[in-house]
DNA sequence: AGCATACTACGATGATTGGCGAACTACGAA
DNA sequence: TTCGTAGTTCGCCAATCATCGTAGTATGCT
């Protein structure tokens, strides 16, 4: 019994432009995980799989961390056959708060700096 | 006695500059309590007593809260007779995080927009 | 169908957080 | 010295958080 929805998998909910929230999206990048991941994403644009990321804990840890981001409004997430892409949110995120993820991807940027790829 | 030393009162520790870590900022910010002590005490600036906020909470939660944004390097705090003055730590800040700190009073001007002095 | 890959869901757990009240300290005024 | 004001410290509690392992679901390959 099939339903065919509209995306490529299930359905993953998103907050709207509108229902991201300040204090969220701060909580979500006060976690040193979590800002790794966000700042991937933005050095290394375009989409990509959680198992992309060389992240020191487990699956169901680094699920919890995405789905943190996600609902927070941080990044959007996708299925795409096994796996589910992420990306940062960015248009949101400068239309919200303009210059909030420019300074916090210039400050990670500087500590990531040749840390990771 | 007197050692007249710079600050009056007890000794309140302070992270210097470079200890000033990205986390533990967007940790302090990632609360509406704290956010809207760390706006008042941008728009409204030079230095304020814990008792000019009007918190919804407890003495010692007040106390909890004003620490953690000393701790986190977002507000330097000094004694002053019986009370004890905040400010926020912009130069510390606007020179380590440069535009996150405006960036986060711009978003949470709009929201406190007329809803406090 | 069978199997591997990628991620999720579900407890469980230990740490941290935000909140409180009560008792305490520091300072200034009476 | 006594009192009031301002803030602290100390349990204590409920809620949230980051983490795990195990079991499960969805997808794609053979």
């Amino acid at each position: 019994m099939k339903t065919q929805p509209p995306a490529p998998g299930r359905p993953l909910d998103h907050p709207s432009r509108d229902q991201i929230r300040l204090e969220d999206v701060l909580h979500a990048l006060a976690d040193p995980l979590r800002l790794k991941i966000v700042h991937k994403l933005a050095v290394d644009c375009g989409g990509h799989a959680c198992s992309d990321f060389d992240l020191p804990v487990s699956k169901s840890t680094t699920t919890h961390h995405f789905r943190v981001l996600r609902e927070s409004g941080v990044i959007a997430q996708e299925y795409q056959g096994t796996s589910k892409v992420s990306e940062l949110r960015r248009e949101d995120l400068d239309a919200l708060f303009p210059g909030l993820l420019d300074s916090v991807l210039a400050a990670c940027g500087r500590r990531f700096a040749a840390a990771d790829g």
